[in-house]
DNA sequence: TTTGACTCTGGAGTTAACTCCAGGGTTTAT
DNA sequence: ATAAACCCTGGAGTTAACTCCAGAGTCAAA
């Protein structure tokens, strides 16, 4: 697209440094069509260029948000073709990886609760577990 | 163990049924050495006794707050062998688990924030995308 | 020129907790 | 007696996101 020397260009080495990626995990981003290099050497080696690092950027963000390949995917195609898609479209993706995350922290509070209650009702010492509270719990009808 | 009339036996999808599980999970449960029926019919057929059926329950119960299969083998060994273990070793298991998934809630919490963030950021309208926040966040060097 | 560091491809292995299947026996009801 | 419904074993497939490997080619420096 823009004029690039090929001395800007990076080999998958040089990039996996700089992302703090393997080269493996950047072929295999590659593989999931989420990361093409823009060249190939004569030899065949991947040529990455400067909108390449910033594409590989935001793949990392993105997933920092919590967001799986496949939803980046979606989001990247949003952002290539950002006129012929809506702010709603964008969102929507969010929102819906929103409630996912609420609804799997609201499971998580759950299991935490349980297990705070476990672990304020046994002592945890030295003794037989015979009568341990927390076994007791695990088998009685309803554990929490 | 105790005595236990053949009538008072469950076969494997009746064990099924009752539980909520699928005949292959009740199996592949056995497979991971988590429920191994107390007999078997000259057929070979499976089958349950009470104490089977309490083993199980044991196990779903356990497995609702939180815990993997692995873990519920090591609980049920403790089950097991009570006078052989101590309460301490009970509650290491219990307090490895919270601490693991305070952790995994606090990582979603994070990511929950950035996401609600976005979300307040951006309009979600029917326009085009082109200077959708989101997307323009998920390009600025730190996205939250 | 040869060594070492790099790259390529294709494919297999990892983890967790199942799920499904084929190809066969068994039990039960009609 | 036969069909439906059940059970058996062994093994393969699923998902996500890598990770590792073999066997081969390439590039840079001494």
């Amino acid at each position: 697209m823009s004029t690039m020397k090929k001395s800007d260009l990076l080999k998958i080495g040089e990039l996996a440094r700089l992302t703090d990626l393997s080269n493996d995990t950047i072929r295999f981003y590659e593989s999931k069509g989420l990361l093409t290099p823009s060249e190939r050497s004569d030899a065949g080696y991947r040529l990455y260029s400067a909108d390449d690092v910033e594409k590989l950027l935001f793949i990392q963000r993105t997933k920092t948000v919590g967001f799986t390949l496949n939803e980046i995917s979606e989001l990247m195609e949003l952002k290539l073709h950002p006129d012929t898609h809506t702010c709603g479209e964008v969102k929507k993706v969010t929102e819906q990886k929103l409630q996912q995350v609420t609804a799997k922290i609201n499971e998580l509070e759950r299991i935490r609760q349980s297990l705070l209650q476990m672990n304020n009702l046994c002592d945890g010492g030295p003794e037989s577990a015979q009568h341990c509270t927390i076994l007791q719990l695990l088998d009685s009808e309803k554990p929490l």
